[in-house]
DNA sequence: GTATTGAGATACGGTTCTGTATCTGACAGG
DNA sequence: CCTGTCAGATACAGAACCGTATCTCAATAC
């Protein structure tokens, strides 16, 4: 079956099969927690194909940085941007945490390491916070579209109440993986409900009691 | 001036040296990026001493975890505890972040690194749960005194409420640390304002609305 | 003052990792 | 077929790291 490789598809494929070792590897124990022999031996090859496909271990993980963010930016516009409405959004949400949370460890691990990697690399913050950055529009864009669609002004600008969500996301991930008791699976997109029925709420509220009301936390620029 | 150190007393220090110059490293480079050498390098010892302190890397990663679990505890408690108001514990946790946002980088990354490491051990895993079931226990506390306060009753359990600021900090400051220019200092204490804000205009909505409405995420137990 | 003890320094053997330099065998072009 | 080329394997040298075993000398005890 398997049709004989030419000699590019052959090249990408260990660059594959490298890059994917690796991703399994530095979620379980570390980017520098692993070495360029063990990401070849779980490939099945030698270090001489790792020093033919990759500069060092630092390009490596650039690659990965680079594979991973593409991926998650096609995720999210997927999520956002083919929805109808808010509340299909919220569905895409919830089926994507559902998915997302069969390796929840593993991904939040791999997540952070680079996230660590990136931090420690001045060239590759920038990098790292433009990623966030498109993220957080998109979510914002989605707050927009909702709030609109139930005539309410949002209580804060969007982009603070995005930036809410997004933070949200991470940090309750933090916390189930630690104590999946006490997060259950869907309460990512069940706080996202609430906060988004409590800022229906206020918005409705200040509305009623005082039409000039947004004396809000806005970050100086 | 420097009185002459009893055995105790010098073991001791050196410990704590150790220990210090560890929180750097880990903080900088990593749990797994710093060796044994680099750490007594920087403490101003040889390897001879760490060995005599330690049983290994290992057990040193473990005391630093204790040490920081007790220190981040005591301020938890101090925050919460010593309060009057809740408006009170406000204050004293907008100071808290004004204070930490001054090595934010290397608070959180360190935090991190130990979470990574914790995630990663199976012995190690509950302990953390367990520190962070504290924090946000401590927080919970607070919420329903403040909400008490007001005479509300909150839209949500406020062990769910405790979750999300607890989880909403972390997560904010992730993305405060990798662009400052988007994420404010205050944004966190702004951030608990408006959701306390949000919560006490919903449950009071709620309230007027329809006496029965509390359909929510309610996490299984 | 002398003996003992223990904190920390020094020295060593063994392992692991990295990076390069060289070799081999399969693909591509004629 | 036959040959040049390139992906990947093998071999090797240097460095870093770990853990232990031994040594030194100051703090205690007598």
């Amino acid at each position: 079956m398997s049709k004989r490789l030419t000699r590019q598809e052959s090249r990408e494929l260990t660059r594959d099969q490298l890059l994917c070792a690796a991703t399994e590897l530095f979620a379980e124990v570390g980017v520098s927690g692993t070495s360029v022999e063990q990401i070849v031996e779980r490939a099945g090859y030698t270090r001489g194909a790792f020093y033919g496909n990759f500069e060092g271990k630092h390009e490596l993980v650039l690659a990965l940085l680079e594979q991973r963010t593409q991926h998650e930016l096609e995720e999210v516009q997927a999520m956002t941007l083919r929805a109808d409405s808010f509340d299909e959004t919220i569905e895409h949400l919830r089926a994507w945490h559902r998915e997302r949370d069969r390796n929840l460890a593993g991904w939040l691990a791999l997540r952070t390491e680079l996230w660590l990697y990136g931090l420690r690399d001045p060239k590759l913050l920038p990098v790292l916070a433009d990623r966030e950055r498109r993220s957080r529009a998109a979510f914002a864009q989605a707050l927009e579209q909702g709030f609109a669609a139930r005539s309410v002004t949002p209580p804060a600008p969007v982009e603070l109440l995005a930036l809410i969500l997004h933070s949200l996301d991470d940090g309750l991930s933090i916390q189930r993986v630690l104590s999946p008791a006490d997060t259950g699976t869907d309460t990512v997109v069940d706080v996202v409900d609430l906060l988004m029925r409590s800022w229906t709420s206020l918005a409705r509220n200040a509305a009623t009691a005082a039409p000039d009301s947004t004396p809000d936390s806005t970050p100086a620029p």
